[in-house]
RNA sequence: GGGAGUUUAGCUCAGCUGGUUCAGAGCAUCUGCCUUACAAGCAGAGGGUCACUGGUUCGAACCCAGUAACUCCCA
């Protein structure tokens, strides 16, 4: 392999993707090992990669990498959602420009130039997910409204329905009157907003007669005031509501009012809803407008389908008012203002802030509007899911989102499963639609079939099915049955919505395996439960609650055992990546730039768990840094070779490196264990730049010898430092996979045969860890900082040796580490000795003292000042200590090794003061 | 309106059962080095009233109460 002097990513990321294809390593069939599962949380089909993505598929990656390094047989399913709305809409606007509607084509229609569409573009994500090397398993790509997984969906609609849990009702709906659909809560998108809050003037009826407006002399006042953003739906009025605590209002109890401009009369009811001094105090109900009017109006009795508006947001004939019908709602709300005005009834306008919803696909104003839906259950599915989480057999990462879960669940509402689309899975109602009486061919008799409205509507697999449910019951009404079928099949129409996308995606880690069609086939007896699940915490229940429910629902076990809730990606001033700010970075670009193990790293470097991220491109750099960094000792160790004449000195630098390396290692598998993923990727940060680089490396390197293009080194420290490099690969790989099979296949290993990868390396095993030698290095390490130390202040360069004496007060054996002090100090003569050395410079490691004679004298003024500020701390510090032992409550209360530790330091202290004082009293000599 | 969370160095975050010399890491900053792998480098240093106010305790960044600011979820 040529060298380069820096890693260049572009020439190897290809490479080993292909090559880990070609060789079918992210492919996974069941065998006889331990499976690892993550089943990907589906994109959107139309999505393309942003940092969310990034993120999430990062942290997949790097467990997925990991699981089959420790032997584990790792599947990770990838694929994607259909997205209903948003897929929806893309097509919609495709056919616009080309003349098309929906209608004009036809539902059939619609739905292949869909799934062209879908062909075509749809999908790209996965692509660029290879980019970021994410090994997924790419032969089991699933696409939710795949003909299998679609007839899961189906199955399960029946099955809830077989339950019980699937009913029809009316309900108030977000609905987008551009789009003409009804659009799910999350998307519609909350903005403050400036309005106005118009105060209205309804005449009180008293004594059976109306009171105009301006009368004043009666008692009780001529009219009421009720404040109201929308004045236009004055017409859809059903009540007025006053809180019955509110002694301004105890006289409109029971009292009537007359609708300005109309000829309409509603009654005052009362309810603690009412915020007493919120406006006037006083509300107008709207049921047919407003969620919570409309619950008044179901509490209250009040007439609930009194709605003014077409689908379109136009006002309709219900109205009245000639001039506002047929008008846009904003519209008609400025020329009802008017009105209201001229005629006296406005009495006053007030600037108002209030959050409006808008559609996040037309950004038109969401109108709450009522249809008919079709509603799942949940209370009774709830309770189990909530009890996998709550006694841990569903892990919540991090725990705090237990609070959460719970919460939700234990104040669940219905789920409203329909949409107004044709993109997804239909739903398998259907209607029995006949507008006249069949006869009985055989009898000849006039059949009614008026069925009331429960029995118009069934549920069924298909059509062929429900004409064979029908018919059944016209049989039972006195059909024959061949007219009763033909009869059925005639005049029964399926259900023209769809299915809510996560009626797809709950079953995501069951119907990937073809579970709910096949409960006892071997993938899904073998993969399932799966092991991970990575996502965001914002579909926690959206998504992740109702998997739970599908999976107690199919197979009496949740689908997963741990949840990783990463964070949401912010830009470095905390505001969200969206395309609308334009603050979220190319993630391609990204990768182009830093290469995609430098992303990886990057990404991981900024993402503790379940907390948002402040991303910055400086991490990325800070990765490609870091990759670059290990490129350049493997270059260190590439230039090396092997003098057989010589021994090696470097016994015990090995032995140190080894014990660290597994230290590091237990470290690592702590942190993985705990999905501290950022932790883990600094631990192998710190180990290969600070343990690897920084000191085992220079410990051991050959010194430089002129004259020669290879450096000498003996075969021992050869080998073993080879033998880490492939350690340090191996750890490193998960996060930084590319650069780590490149140099995984570097000559310098030897031959490797052709499934001999990184990739499928099997991580080291935990081996010995000598803790006192761990302990020594960590003083000898100090005693070189504290040498550097001294050359930084006194201005010695490198090159210039020093004398180093050491007297050492802990048993410690400095002459072992001798050699290493000698090379990375550059110290020429190294002496132990029993007594100080005066007039030279000192310092102190642990107890140990160590002494640096210099051909100057040292300034006894400094050094004295030196000492005494030392001292001060120690004897402040021993003091403290002190006091603890001292304290009764303390001895008492403390555990014993607390107090051990107490003591420990207390005679450290003191030995070091010891040892100072006898320094000063010296100086004074 | 209800619920949850966050607040520690300039930035991003650790700090696990209250107890080391516990106030930490990485980055950034500053200083000195072009020391023969790496200037995308090496060596060193400075940075903090642990949001605020009380309380519990022998002992509090950590436990409790309150306050403030910010974030998210549900309505």
């Amino acid at each position: 392999m040529s060298i380069s002097k820096t890693y260049l990513p572009k020439q190897t990321e290809d490479k080993w993707y292909s090559y880990w294809l070609k060789h079918e390593f992210f492919k996974s069939v069941p065998d006889e090992r331990e499976p690892y599962t993550i089943v990907i949380p589906p994109p959107n089909v139309t999505g393309v990669l942003h940092m969310g993505h990034m993120l999430n598929n990062t942290i997949q990656d790097v467990l997925v990498r990991r699981a089959r390094m420790k032997g584990k047989n790792a599947c990770w399913v990838p694929g994607t959602d259909h997205a209903s709305i948003a897929t929806e809409a893309k097509v919609v606007a495709m056919l616009k420009e080309q003349g098309h509607t929906k209608e004009s084509l036809g539902r059939e229609k619609f739905l292949e130039k869909a799934m062209e569409w879908k062909e075509k573009y749809g999908g790209i994500i996965l692509e660029q997910l290879k980019k970021l090397g994410a090994s997924c398993d790419w032969d089991r790509t699933k696409f939710t409204m795949d003909p299998e997984m679609s007839e899961a969906v189906i199955d399960t609609f029946i099955k809830l329905n077989k339950k019980g849990l699937i009913y029809r009702g009316v309900r108030m709906v977000n609905w987008d009157p551009q789009g003409k659909t009804a659009v799910s809560d999350e998307e519609v998108i909350r903005k403050e907003v400036n309005q106005k809050l118009y105060y209205i003037r309804y005449p009180i009826l008293g004594d059976g007669t109306v009171k105009v407006p301006n009368h004043v002399a009666s008692p009780i006042p001529a009219f009421i005031v009720v404040a109201t953003t929308r004045p236009e739906t004055i017409m859809a009025d059903e009540a007025i509501c006053v809180n019955p605590n509110d002694p301004n209002y105890f006289y409109l109890h029971g009292k009537r009012v007359r609708i300005p401009l109309l000829d309409r009369y509603i009654g005052v009811i009362t309810d603690d809803y009412v915020t007493i001094d919120f406006g006037t105090g006083c509300l107008k109900v709207t049921p047919a407008h407003d969620q919570n009017d409309y619950e008044l109006g179901l509490k209250y009795g009040l007439d609930l389908n009194r709605d003014i508006l077409n689908d379109d947001g136009t006002l309709n004939e219900m109205a009245v008012i000639p001039e506002l019908i047929g008008m846009d709602r904003f519209d008609a709300r400025k020329r009802i203002v008017k009105m209201l005005d001229e005629q006296g009834y406005l009495d006053k306008v007030e600037e108002y802030k209030s959050q409006v919803g808008f559609s996040e696909r037309t950004n038109a104003v969401i109108e709450p509007k009522l249809s008919m839906q079709w509603f799942c259950k949940m209370g009774e599915m709830a309770k189990p899911a909530l009890d996998y989480v709550i006694n841990g057999d569903v892990k919540l990462i991090p725990e705090k989102f237990v609070n959460t879960y719970r919460h939700w669940m234990e104040n669940v509402r219905d789920w409203n499963i329909s949409r107004q689309l044709w993109w997804g899975q239909q739903i398998p109602a259907w209607y029995y639609r006949a507008n006249y009486s069949p006869i009985n061919r055989i009898t000849g008799e006039t059949i009614n079939l008026l069925l009331d409205q429960n029995e118009r509507v069934l549920i069924a697999k298909t059509k062929k099915e429900a004409v064979k449910c029908f018919a059944e019951i016209f049989v039972k009404r006195g059909l024959d049955e061949p007219t009763a079928l033909t009869h059925a099949d005639k005049y029964i129409e399926q259900d023209p919505d769809v299915l809510d996308t996560w009626f797809s995606s709950w079953l995501w880690p069951i119907s990937v395996f073809d579970g709910v069609r096949n409960p006892n086939n071997p993938e899904i007896n073998y993969y399932y439960p799966t092991n991970d699940l990575v996502t965001a915490p914002e579909i926690l229940f959206f998504w992740v609650a109702r998997m739970i429910m599908a999976g107690d629902l199919w197979r009496q076990e949740a689908p997963f055992k741990n949840v990783y809730l990463t964070g949401i990606v912010r830009d470095k001033l905390g505001r969200k990546m969206s395309k609308s700010l334009g603050n979220s970075p190319d993630p391609l670009g990204l990768i182009e730039q830093y290469g995609a193990d430098g992303v990886r790293v990057g990404m991981l470097l900024c993402s503790p768990a379940g907390n948002d991220l402040m991303f910055d491109e400086s991490y990325c750099k800070q990765g490609s840094g870091f990759v670059n960094k290990i490129w350049n000792a493997f270059n260190l160790i590439k230039g090396w070779e092997v003098d057989e004449s010589l021994s090696n000195p470097n016994e015990v630098s090995i032995k140190w490196f080894g014990s660290r390396f597994n230290q590091a290692l237990g470290e690592i598998e702590e942190q993985f264990k705990q999905f501290r993923l950022s932790e883990a990727l600094m631990s192998t940060y710190k180990l290969i730049w600070d343990d690897f680089c920084a000191w085992y490396l220079e410990m051991i390197k050959p010194v430089y010898q002129h004259g020669v293009e290879k450096q000498r080194i003996d075969a021992e420290t050869y080998k073993a430092t080879i033998a880490f490099f492939e350690d340090i690969l191996k750890v490193l790989h998960p996060f930084a996979p590319f650069i780590t099979e490149e140099l995984w296949h570097d000559e310098l290993f030897g031959e490797r045969g052709e499934k001999d990868c990184c990739i499928v390396a099997q991580l080291p095993n935990i081996g010995e860890i000598n803790t006192q030698l761990l302990n020594e290095v960590e003083l000898v390490q100090i005693v070189l900082t504290q040498i550097r130390n001294i050359r930084n202040t006194k201005q010695i360069l490198q090159k210039d040796a020093l004398k180093l004496a050491v007297k050492s007060n802990s048993g410690i054996n400095y002459q072992q580490y001798q050699a290493i002090i000698a090379k990375l100090g550059n110290i020429s003569e190294f002496t132990l000795v029993d007594d100080k050395l005066n007039g030279a410079l000192n310092f102190m490691a642990s107890t140990d003292e160590f002494y640096i004679p210099l051909s100057e004298n040292l300034d006894p003024v400094a050094e004295r000042a030196r000492l005494e500020k030392e001292k001060e701390y120690l004897f402040g510090f021993l003091k403290s200590v002190t006091a603890k032992l001292n304290n009764e409550r303390f001895m008492a209360n403390a555990k014993p090794e607390i107090i051990d530790v107490e003591l420990k330091k207390k005679a450290d202290a003191e030995a070091k003061l010891r040892i100072i004082e006898q320094n000063l009293d010296d100086l004074a000599d």
